[in-house]
RNA sequence: GCCGAUCUAGCUUAAUUGGUAGAGCAAUGGUAUCGUAAACCAUAGGUUAUGGGUUCAAGUCCCGUGAUCGGCUCCA
């Protein structure tokens, strides 16, 4: 953590409060690190037995008890090596491997996480003690433990030491810590907030997408409305994308093995891609784990002149990636992504111009949600350069050309060492959505390295053959994370311009059905989603039905309505129902759809 | 993939220590034809995720498999 204010300061000491807790309750317990989070903290511990739920309640009703007891936080250094002693005659054997890493490699190799306990310093390092536990620690801590606000103990997960797959596994006890109970009390409330929102809850209640045990896990089925949803995503990003070149192609979702292997995908990403096999042939298969090898074919059937640079290949359309079981998750990681990808083959001139008119996409886009954007410039790790395709000198000029584009449009951005792409640097969008969270989706990747295994080439002015530069770039990033982040967003109200269905007839009775039918049509005819409820039921039943659908408008239709008198209008959200010729309920629908009103 | 937890009807769930699987909603059939947030009556729906094991007896205990959830790792 960059900046030590006070509530930091509690985190970390609760952290050790509850370490300490731990090393009562379990004596054998041998600690790994136990940094300051958002909200809170963890500490990692190597257990003999896995803990469960009432471990966890038992583990903070000790820590709550040391809290009353009002233990100070003694601060104690010492040269490296003897520390390095100390924890060996306790048998902290995490401690002792952090240390002697300290001691060997510095700081460099640790990750923030761990310099939270090892500190920053060579030489010497600091111990803490609180009351009969004594932890490595940078510090600063509060006073004693009766500082410490409120904490929750909320979660027990595995977690590899030091982030590798390769290291032992240690149970992981997640904590909240804030200054006072209300904080707390309200954070937890927010978190129930988001549960509500719950895109796989909501995506049930609202009969948007389903799953099959038969299909197969990360392979989500769109229903009716749910396809409704992405259609008219689609519609928009295409609407926007339009203007500025972009074509629409198609290409079949597999392909010989030998693509990536030219494209140098198969080495790299073997592991997560479904191979298809053939009892016609001896070739390989496989289904596309991404478009772009695809798209270079297409760039690739015919000779290419200067002049029909940019060529803008667009296109929606499913990926399949052999994700790991244990990381699948509704709709935000699945095994069928659908990509709205584009591929732009250009001259190393025309990139920022590319790019320029992508940003404006983006940025449209994601107006229409009411989301504002944080840009991040992902660069290479130029400690790791054996991760990465290509040569330092394409490199260095792809993320100069990103970089200057974004300070030419004055664009505030972070750079980011390390996450670019393996074939190239690129800009990642994340978006906020209503409750404050941030979600990377829209980005514009840099690519030299895919034109050179290809052999791509045009041909320039002086009849020459030339290399162009490839784009890639999504603006939804995937449709099925994209709507994943969209329901919650919207916590599942759609604003009319989304919503699979905008207005709902409820009939009185059955004299009304008739009439009801003739408006469904009628509406249908002028381009509004409408549905119509005339079940066997109660007025009131209907309504409560059509509220639990979060449907735009309700209009309940009986011999007023029929007769051409105004009608009266239940607006979703809102308590007050509003009275309107059915002429102006149109316009004011077509208004809301066509504007895309929030 | 790894660690931990969970799995009962379409959904939400009940079932004492191991002793007859029960309900609400939804569905279906009927009655009422109803004016703004749950009409009434009835019917059907279950190899308790799945395969083994222990036991006189398993939804309940044990083991394997699958899916889901919380994390870790990964995310072109």
């Amino acid at each position: 953590m960059p900046e030590e204010n006070n509530l930091e300061k509690m985190r970390h000491s609760c952290a050790h409060v509850v370490a300490a807790a731990i090393k009562e309750l379990y004596p054998n317990a041998k600690f790994g690190v136990g940094p300051v989070v958002e909200n809170g903290f963890f500490y990692d511990v190597d257990l003999d037995t896995p803990l469960s739920d009432a471990d966890l309640k038992n583990i903070q009703k000790k820590a709550e008890y040391l809290v009353k007891q009002n233990i100070a936080f003694e601060r104690e250094d010492l040269p490296i090596d003897e520390a390095i002693k100390f924890f060996e005659s306790i048998n902290q054997t995490y401690k002792v491997s952090l240390l002697r890493d300290l001691k060997e490699k510095g700081t460099t190799k640790m990750t923030e996480e761990e310099l939270q306990d090892v500190g920053g310093s060579i030489g010497t390092v600091s111990l803490y003690k609180t009351g009969n536990f004594t932890d490595l620690c940078r510090g600063p801590h509060i006073e004693s433990t009766k500082e410490i606000g409120a904490f929750k103990l909320t979660k027990i997960a595995g977690a590899y030491w030091r982030g590798d797959i390769n290291n032992p596994q240690l149970q992981r006890i997640y904590g909240l810590c804030f200054e006072t109970k209300e904080q707390l009390a309200e954070y937890l409330n927010m978190l129930a907030e988001a549960e509500k929102r719950d895109h796989r809850k909501l995506g049930q209640e609202l009969e948007l997408f389903t799953f099959s045990d038969l299909v197969g896990p990360g392979l989500p089925l769109f229903t009716e409305k749910g396809t409704t949803i992405r259609r008219v995503l689609e519609d928009f990003v295409w609407s926007l994308m339009k203007p500025f070149g972009y074509s629409r192609v198609w290409i079949p979702h597999i392909a010989k093995s030998d693509l990536y292997k030219t494209s140098g995908h198969w080495d790299k990403f073997s592991d997560d891609i479904f191979h298809v096999s053939s009892r016609k042939t001896d070739q390989e298969f496989v289904m596309k784990p991404m478009n772009c090898p695809h798209h270079t074919q297409i760039f690739a059937s015919r000779a290419r002149s200067y002049k029909d640079m940019p060529i803008r290949l667009s296109e929606v359309t499913t990926v399949y990636r052999d994700e790991n079981t244990g990381q699948l998750q509704g709709l935000s990681r699945v095994r069928s992504i659908t990509q709205d990808d584009a591929h732009v083959f250009c001259r190393l001139d025309q990139v920022k111009q590319e790019v320029g008119s992508i940003w404006s996409i983006i940025k449209d886009f994601y107006k229409a949600f009411g989301m504002p954007l944080s840009i991040y410039l992902s660069l290479r790790d130029d400690t790791h350069k054996e991760k990465y395709l290509g040569t330092d000198e394409v490199w260095n000029k792809a993320e100069d050309s990103l970089r200057n584009f974004l300070k030419a449009q004055n664009l505030e951005f972070v750079e980011e060492k390390g996450e670019a792409a393996f074939y190239g640097p690129k800009i990642d969008f994340r978006a906020k959505d209503a409750i404050g969270r941030y979600w990377q989706l829209a980005t514009v990747q840099l690519d030299f390295n895919l034109p050179e295994r290809f052999q791509l080439e045009y041909i320039d002015q002086n009849g020459e053959k030339q290399r162009p530069v490839m784009l890639h770039r999504a603006i939804l990033g995937s449709v099925e994370r994209f709507m994943g982040v969209l329901i919650e967003h919207y916590a599942g109200a759609f604003p009319v311009w989304l919503a699979p269905v905008q207005v709902h007839f409820i009939s009185v009775s059955e004299k009304h059905i008739d009439g009801s039918r003739e408006l469904l049509t009628e509406f249908d005819k002028l381009g509004i989603r409408v549905s119509i409820d005339e079940a066997n039921e109660t007025v009131g039943k209907k309504i409560r039905n059509a509220s639990k659908q979060k449907i735009p408008y309700t209009i309940v239709v009986g011999d007023k309505e029929l007769a051409g008198e105004d009608w009266q209008i239940r607006v979703f959200g809102q308590e007050e129902q509003i009275s309107m010729s059915k002429e102006n309920f149109v316009k004011r629908v077509k208004e809301e759809n066509s504007e895309r009103k929030a």
